[in-house]
DNA sequence: AGCACGCCGACT
DNA sequence: GTCGGCGTGCTC
């Protein structure tokens, strides 16, 4: 008798065995359509077995083989079981799960026709006055028949595509995926400088798994060594995965690219409906889709011919999943690339510490490029001292003196602030008493355009209150600011200055961000007020300064990560100002203009801090010199939370600490925001210096929590190497 | 996760 | 009397 071990989208640490009919021998790796409960689901067959250890008269037979061949390659079922063990997650979240939806339905693993385009010959000349239907029209007689789905991809829209088939301009087309066309690549005359000259030397000279830390400054050039040593790979007839930041993956990304290598590009994003998922997920897997651009899940996404992973600003935080399967886009491309023996680089201008660390250790190589590709200077950071300064919309007179010059001059100036609405928090002048959300233990934040009052944390909004709740006091006042007063201000008072604000409130709809940064490009505002989503890679020629509002709260931040993003964000923030023939300005207000990591940072430079910043972590004995994991319990109240977190600590004292000697499990704490969206909250830090020693024992604890069933109404999950302390 | 079973409150 | 609330338990 012979049984299939298959991975369910259930979210349960085990898998289910079940009978193999007579002439359908699954492969491992395929879907197979199984009896469950009293349902019918999707499984991926994980492996074939002799016996079963569950009672053998229960095990059902698999009702349907779904795949004739595997969906996942051995590397990449050996990386997927490597995620289950080190994440220590059900297997069916990341067998099954991930799958793009039609697949997880158990719909053929097959392409969707899509149409495909080409120009008809002889055909009336498209007049150069209908300027989009003439661009689309040049660039299929240069890149020949183009799908949909690409045409799309570029920007070219489906409207547009009707009236050049009206025009009788183009026509659908037959394209036959078995061929494999050998990609063109036009490599543009520019010279390199002599430190990418020497990055790509080093990179061609290791054979085999690698991983490579670009470190290069902004302007430096990273993108055009990332085009060369993809090239080779290209060339080599392998495929090329590239990893961008959540908010990274635009249209000009991928026309970038398009516009070197010839061949079958696809994105793997958010915003991709269901077929278009399922398409790009299927031309990777098939191999038809040479280069694969995609944010975090795409490290997932199988390649046969996987030659290169790279991982674009892998400092950033979206790499990180924050709810359900909790794992690290970065490290699960390192690991990637060692089952799959082939190299990963990971850029930055602004490293992570862990990263940073690894290439000191020499476990990655480290290539640098210090120098800006184009003639300009970085600029640099001047800090203003806001001490007892009088501030307007909380900028100080050196500041608004700046950005008049500077407007003046016709130039744009962009003003950064980490902080949506119109202020964080709404306080009673009488008695101090502060507006807090009900559901979480979190100040409500006032937005003045919305007439309303949010939490940034649940979402839930109000009426602002006209009431002080604790002494009936009306006189309410707001302290703080957010970008949505500093935007109104400077709207005020540079009327001419056409002032933009991007932030999440002011950005909503998809192509949003894109359609407000190209009004900017073109230059049809001159101020531009925003937060994090302004800090990423958007070039605007006539940007001449920027101004960072506040980030002190960082210097003195309980996450003792706090420090090393404030670095990161700001020497992001600095590299939009000046990057044309244009000197740049960058301006930091602060309250500790003498803060130590304020001055290592702009009189020595990011990397000093970097080497600073180690030194503390290490003295202080925190990651990346120590590994850490948090169980986070959650309960609607708070005394069924706390019996929890003392069930656990006693299990783990008693039980599980004296076989892991390195471990250490910290006092169970209240999470620092107990209380999110009305459930309580707590933290169980366990550390170790030891990696695998930390993953065994956590592995033995969630194995006991899973058969005690300790409380039903406490939520419990785990973080391997968490990036958030909360 | 889904789904059924089961035991208590307010309804035609 | 029953409809339905969601706590509890199970799925090869």
């Amino acid at each position: 008798m012979a049984f299939a071990r298959v991975a369910l989208a259930v979210p349960l640490r085990r898998l289910f065995d079940y009978k193999i009919q007579p002439d359908t021998q699954p492969q491992i790796g395929c879907r197979v359509l199984v009896p469950f409960g009293r349902n019918k689901v999707v499984g991926i067959v994980i492996d074939l077995t002799e016996t079963s250890d569950f009672d053998n008269n229960k095990i059902k037979p698999i009702i349907e083989v779904l795949d004739r061949q595997a969906l996942f390659s051995a590397e990449l079922m050996k990386m997927k079981h490597w995620m289950v063990n080190y994440y220590l997650c059900p297997p069916g979240e990341v067998f099954v799960n991930l799958l793009p939806k039609r697949l997880k339905e158990g719909k053929p693993a097959k392409l969707l026709a899509e149409t495909i385009w080409q120009t008809v010959e002889h055909a009336d000349p498209v007049p150069t006055k209908a300027k989009q239907q003439f661009a689309m029209h040049q660039f299929l007689s240069q890149n020949g028949p183009t799908s949909e789905s690409l045409l799309k991809q570029d920007g070219f829209s489906k409207q547009i595509i009707n009236f050049l088939e009206k025009r009788g301009a183009i026509q659908p087309a037959e394209i036959d995926y078995s061929e494999r066309k050998p990609v063109k690549i036009t490599t543009p005359e520019v010279s390199l400088t002599e430190e990418q000259n020497i990055a790509i030397k080093e990179f061609r000279a290791v054979q085999g798994f690698a991983t490579f830390l670009l470190e290069g400054v902004t302007g430096s050039g990273k993108t055009e060594v990332y085009m060369r040593l993809m090239a080779d790979v290209l060339q080599n007839g392998q495929q090329v995965l590239i990893l961008v930041p959540e908010i990274g993956l635009t249209p000009q990304t991928l026309q970038r690219f398009q516009a070197r290598f010839n061949c079958e590009i696809v994105a793997l994003h958010s915003e991709l409906n269901d077929s278009e998922r399922h398409n790009a997920w299927l031309k990777s897997q098939m191999g038809v889709a040479r280069v694969i651009v995609g944010t975090r899940s795409a490290v997932m996404v199988p390649a046969p011919d996987l030659g290169l992973i790279i991982l674009d600003e892998e400092h950033d935080a979206s790499y990180k999943q924050l709810d359900g399967l909790r794992y690290n886009a970065r490290d699960v491309a390192v690991k990637r690339a060692a089952d799959n023996k082939c190299k990963v680089i990971l850029g930055s201008a602004t490293p992570a510490l862990e990263t940073v660390l690894n290439a000191k250790q020499n476990k990655y190589k480290h290539l640098k490029l210090t120098q800006r590709a184009t003639a300009t200077k970085v600029p640099k950071i001047e800090v203003l001292d806001i001490k007892h300064q009088p501030l307007k919309a909380g900028l100080c007179y050196g500041t608004i003196e700046a950005i008049k010059h500077h407007l003046s001059n016709n130039n744009q100036v962009l003003v950064f602030l980490n902080r949506r609405g119109y202020s964080p928090a709404l306080i009673c002048h009488e008695c101090g008493w502060v507006c807090k959300c009900e559901r979480c233990d979190n100040h409500f934040t006032f937005h003045k355009a919305l007439r309303q009052i949010v939490c940034h944390h649940c979402g839930e909004a109000a009426p602002p209150p006209h009431q002080c709740h604790d002494c009936g006091s009306t006189q309410i006042v707001d302290v703080g600011i957010g970008t949505e007063q500093v935007f109104d201000w400077l709207n005020e008072t540079f009327p001419e200055a056409n002032a933009i604000r991007i932030d999440r409130d002011s950005v909503r709809r998809k192509g949003e961000l894109e359609n407000k940064l190209a009004a900017v490009a073109e230059g049809k505002h001159q101020l531009l007020v925003g937060t994090q989503m302004l800090a990423k890679g958007h070039h605007f020629p006539n940007l001449t300064l920027t101004v960072v509002v506040n980030l002190d709260s960082a210097l003195y931040s309980a996450d003792y990560r706090a420090a090393e993003r404030m670095a990161q964000l700001l020497v992001q923030v600095a590299g939009r100002a000046g990057r044309s023939e244009k000197a740049g300005q960058v301006i930091l207000q602060t309250h500790f203009p003498d803060h130590s990591y304020i001055q290592t940072l702009i009189t020595q430079g990011y990397q000093k801090l970097q080497t600073k910043l180690l030194e503390e972590r290490k003295q202080m004995m925190l990651p990346p010199y120590q590994y850490w994991t948090i169980i986070r319990l959650e309960a609607q109240m708070l005394e069924k939370v706390q019996q929890a977190s003392q069930q656990i600590e006693h299990l783990f004292n008693q039980h599980i600490v004296k076989h892991y000697t390195n471990v250490e499990l910290f006092a169970a704490m209240p999470a620092p925001k107990e209380k999110r969206a009305g459930r309580f909250r707590y933290l169980l830090v366990f550390q170790s210096d030891k990696r695998s020693m930390l993953n065994a024992a956590i592995s033995q604890l969630v194995i006991s929590l899973e058969q005690n069933q300790f409380s039903q109404q406490v939520r419990w999950t785990v973080d391997i190497d968490p990036q958030e302390f909360n």
